[in-house]
DNA sequence: TGCATGCTGTGAAAAACGTAACAGCAATAC
DNA sequence: GTATTGCTGTTACGTTTTTCACAGCATGCA
């Protein structure tokens, strides 16, 4: 099992790394990629060792290779199935941001409660009456959900996605939801992000 | 100095117990606030113990003012002022959206290169020319951004902002930023919060 | 070939973080 | 008042995560 962090930085490694395969670079040193990673080269080594990925020294990493090391190790056989609950602004803005980078996670279904949303396709995807939930998650075998609506339903909808089979879930409203072992849960509460810059924004000032 | 995430579970505590404050709770034991936190009593304690507030045996954490204590930390003397860079999609999203809780923090002017949303109030904060930002940013002591420009440009968002004195930078925009020491920066890229969901739940799965 | 260089892989140390355990005290019951 | 209960503050411990340091090896060059 790899740590969430270690896997945050594999995902970091990966974009940079198919960057420089487009642009026909054919290997990197540690220090290279921890450069453009903002990691130390230690940092990098051991993470691509938890992978089990090895290069060579004097040579160093074979760029393409390693991407594509990475991905097996993040995608498995398959790229996941997501689907996004809640189109209002954040919820728009994440999948047509989704849609614009190359990306192994596909968005392949919306939710949403107001019938003026419903039964269109809004950035590029369907959205669906969110009493569809059930059917439709478990129906298409997704297993990754993004929460994007008010903090007062939350819970309900993460209760509803647990049930038709969601295993993980990315929950942006600002509200510690529960969710049962075995489904794994990411808070992005945006409010709490902030506040913690703000301190840190501080506390740095106050050095001066 | 309190660690990033102490100062994160801090800013959800407050949160919850200003909610208690609304329905006239009065005390509550760290059993209670740890449970609505989802997590451990002895971890909400050791937070406390951090930021000095204490309780009393028996009659548990006055809810008013421990949030009031945890408000002297996280905001200090004043809120801080809040910055943000490119009203896409999703800034239009994090400015309506922070506009409706009450937070401490304060958006006070928020900048694009388009245009059609430059000299306008948008999402009910003034919009300006990007070019702007050094005279706004430093003349109003503006000290925590949020960047959600395009990639491509927010690094050179990003020196500006640095420039012009920001202290603390929210970046949504999925590439790594350099900033000098004495900034903060804390990253909240969507695809690599997804991708690491989407390979938990894999793992989860394959447990079954 | 043999030597020097410099990068990798990894074990060991250090730091950060969370958990468990318990002494001490406020409140209540009697 | 005294005993009991049960919660807090804090210390000690275990675990996770990062950094350090260095042995070992591929490469380039004489």
């Amino acid at each position: 099992m790899i740590s969430e962090k270690t896997v945050e930085r594999l995902s970091l490694y990966r974009w940079l790394l198919e960057m420089r395969v487009d642009k026909n670079t054919l290997s990197l040193f540690s220090h290279q990629i921890a450069s453009m990673a903002c990691v130390t080269p230690a940092q990098l080594r051991r993470d691509l060792m938890v992978i089990g990925y090895t290069g060579s020294p004097g040579r160093g990493y074979l760029v393409k290779d390693l991407a594509e090391s990475i991905c097996s190790v993040l995608d498995g056989d398959e790229p996941a199935k997501v689907a996004l609950v809640g189109m209002g602004n954040l919820g728009r803005a994440i999948v047509s941001f989704l849609r614009g980078r190359r990306s192994r996670l596909k968005v392949v279904a919306t939710f949403d409660t107001d019938s003026r949303k419903t039964g269109r396709v809004i950035s590029g995807c369907r959205c669906y009456e969110q009493d569809k939930i059930e059917e439709i998650v478990a129906g298409r075998q997704i297993s990754v959900a993004v929460i994007t609506v008010p903090s007062d339903v939350a819970q309900k909808v993460a209760d509803r996605l647990v049930n038709s089979g969601i295993k993980g879930i990315l929950n942006y409203a600002p509200v510690p939801l529960r969710v049962p072992d075995g489904v794994y849960l990411e808070n992005r509460d945006v409010t709490t992000a902030l506040e913690k810059v703000a301190y840190f924004a501080r506390e740095s000032k106050e050095k001066e």
